[in-house]
RNA sequence: UUAGCAGGUCACCUUAUCGCUGCAUGUAAAACUUGUUUUUACAUGGAGAGGAAAGUCCGGACACCAUAGUGCAGUAUAGCGGGUAACGCCCGUCCGCCGAGAGGUGAGGACAAGUGCAGCAGAAAGUAUGUACAGGUAAUGCUGUAGUGAAACCAGGUAAACUCUAUGCGGUGCAACGCCAUGUAAAUCAGUGUUUAAGGGUGCACGCCCAAACUGAAGGGUAGGCGGUUAGAGCUUCUAAGUAAUUAGUUGUCUAGAUAAAUGAUAAGGACCUUUAAACUUGUUUAAAGUUACAGAAUCCGGCUUAUGACCUGCUUUUAUU
RNA sequence: GGCAUUGUGGCCGAGUGGCUAGGCAGAGCUCUGCAAAAGCUUGUACAGCGGUUCGAAUCCGCUCGAUGCCU
């Protein structure tokens, strides 16, 4: 099982991030928040994923840094629930809305809920 | 021991598994300009945040604007001597102030150039004036004291008030700037041309440059890519000079380069510290729980300031003991 | 990342170094049968720390917060 996250695999351009907020659709998990869009990538991966903390939430760059870090390590370890389920190219991002310092646990239980409740949402619409 | 002063050091460690970003080497594939080229993938090796990376408060390097000019304006600094690429920094020293002391601290030139300012109180606060008491005189604020105030018988005070003196400072900042790709300009470049009117190059004056029109060339935006971008006033060993800051020679060494922004996660063990409980030798041991403080490079250096955990060394005052 | 501006009661907003105006809002009283309006009274401030000064909202330095500009 492939568990790494390249540089590829991150989102970078701010015309798909501003694409992404502006049409895409959310599923929330307190304290996690997925925005996503069917999207075609330049590249050959299925999904790009970009990370976001708020500044106004944790004003130290350090917890930013470490929040952001525990999202991206929960992603990697998870990213295969999605990976091979969903058909088409997508554009993720989360955010993480607590005000908080997250325990690694409940992030990793979230993100595993915020995926299965992701999978049931597109298989309904692609059925309807 | 208690209280305090000064200086210095470190910034949790080890192992395993799964990951992230550069670099080097090798293998494979693709592309063509067939090169020990470029891109992609994999493997191996090695590297990967700080003492403040922070605030952006000073000073430089570097880049562009005229190889940045002159005067004014503006602005910064201010005992004396030294260090430095430079500084508002550092070292030494004199003086003032604070402290019992170790020590700390000071924008510390000039009010005998000019101008301004001083509420309340007080007779009087700037061309001085005249209360009470005492003394004195031919006579008089003529002399002393008191009282008000931060400052008062007349000279002063105040320049982190204007100002003067001396010295320094052109402006903008890596989102500077250069190249590539894309490419419909009034914008750019070259040639011809040449007048001053507006205008531009931080404010004003001067100076310098550009600037009409025609012909030819070429092509800006799209928060695309690459360079700038990390080997440097670098770190380090020893010796010499110097009270010191520092300098000179010498030995060894290569030490992050990300860009929605790389150092992480999990598990085990250990160290440190804190809290609680128990035991007794009263400051140690054992057990349990928690777990490192401040904080994340963004062009790069030298300082300053602020935030902050632990340890070590030297010194001072008082008291006690030997 | 770089460069600027700004901070005065709950809110808005004056303030040449000498007791910090004014308006709105709040509370109390008067007026009224009751309210509104009006009138009177009253509480609450110089972002924080240090320096210069006899004396700082004001001058200087540092810190904290807020806002804006540059691709």
């Amino acid at each position: 099982m492939n568990q790494s996250f390249p540089k590829i695999e991150k989102l970078k351009s701010k015309k798909q991030i501003e694409q992404l907020f502006s049409e895409g659709k959310s599923i929330s998990i307190y304290p996690l928040k997925l925005v996503y869009l069917k999207i075609k990538l330049k590249t050959e991966k299925p999904i790009q994923t970009g990370v976001t903390v708020s500044k106004r939430n944790f004003k130290s760059a350090v917890k930013r840094n470490r929040i952001k870090r525990l999202l991206r390590e929960s992603y990697r370890l998870n990213k295969h629930l999605v990976f091979n389920t969903l058909e088409g190219e997508y554009a993720f991002m989360f955010l993480y809305l607590g005000r908080e310092m997250p325990i690694y646990q409940e992030l990793e239980t979230n993100m595993i809920k915020v995926f299965q409740k992701l999978v049931k949402k597109e298989k309904n619409e692609k059925s309807n």
